[in-house]
DNA sequence: ACCTGAACACCGTTCAAGT
DNA sequence: ACCTGAACACCGTTCAAGT
């Protein structure tokens, strides 16, 4: 029984969560039901614990919001780092919105007043848009283009996922449309 | 004395605010201090009454917001329509961007859960956009040509104010690169 | 050492009571 | 008819007390 209720000699007691698991609850409760959903007591109920005991492992809400968007961050640069062309980037770029739109929301448009992620995992994320981007503009227009592109696709992505193509048309065709336009016009 | 303090017959009090006030003062609010700030307190005593009252001519918080997005729309469609090239409505639309960041924000792209604005208030931020890239591209590509430059130059604002360019570089020329780019992408 | 209930300062919203 | 204080159900966060 001791070995058991280790507390019964006054010893810390086992832990009942982990940081991991405490952003995992956080990205399924943000894709499942929105950022505002995304509360303190939803991710401790996930969790099987109470509000007051995340605290020991996150500093508040928005350093979790802050480390659900490095982790998809992360998630986003490894699927881009595969793409060899712009039209395999700007698929797999919006495949991921489409995917997980809260999220992607979150990385690309924050609000006013959202937690951001830090720098090196926005740099790791247009790594792969980069490279693709020296190749067709050369060295000397890469950031540019790939700026470029970005811009488009998650302007893009951010409307179609906002409902904002409402006048009818083919959202398909207009993405190739501009994938097309979009390589010819960064292409040297 | 009756005659100016008419609830001294029974008479309804003279009214305090009005939804033109309302919503001038939650645009103000929003700019100012961001859309968390933007609380039914704040926006009552910013008019001068307490916040039970706005719910006298506004239906909730979301109402609310949904009407400063259709005025931010409004004021966007308008600047648009003066716009006779791919240049001038680029950059009508990123000092729009630059000029009211957060309503921009709140327009371009809401987060999950954010009221949007109805449909007519969005299809009128469209027109002058269409129209030239009708003249640009044929009207057989028209709506393909301007959801191209909406999403690029949409998806360039809102990285620039999320301070999404961070790479070093000049974020001017990029924005010079990307209009000559667009515009000669979308002309037929 | 981790976890909890209780407490505090906020929200949005409703409603009976004032004028 | 409009406005208000009081109340309710929520938040995020802190902290003393439990184990």
């Amino acid at each position: 029984m001791a070995t058991v209720n280790s507390y019964t000699r006054g010893m810390p007691t086992p832990d009942r969560t982990s940081l991991d698991e405490i952003v995992r609850a956080a990205r399924e409760l943000l894709e499942d039901s929105g950022l505002a959903s995304l509360t303190m007591s939803a991710v401790a109920q996930r969790v099987g614990v109470r509000a007051p005991s995340l605290y020991k492992r996150v500093r508040d809400r928005d350093a979790l919001i802050q480390l659900v968007a490095e982790a998809t961050l992360s998630e986003l640069a490894e699927r881009l780092d595969q793409g060899t062309t712009v039209a395999d980037l700007a698929d797999e770029f919006r495949a991921f919105g489409h995917e997980r739109p809260a999220a992607f929301a979150l990385v690309m448009t924050p609000g006013a007043g959202t937690p951001v992620a830090g720098d090196q995992f926005r740099v790791a994320a247009t790594t792969g848009i980069l490279r693709v981007a020296g190749e067709l503009a050369g060295q000397d227009h890469a950031l540019q283009a790939a700026r470029t592109f970005t811009a488009w696709a998650a302007g893009f992505v951010s409307m179609e996922l906002n409902g904002a193509f409402g006048l009818g048309g083919s959202v398909d065709d207009a993405w190739n449309f501009g994938v097309t336009a979009i390589a010819a016009a960064i292409t040297r």
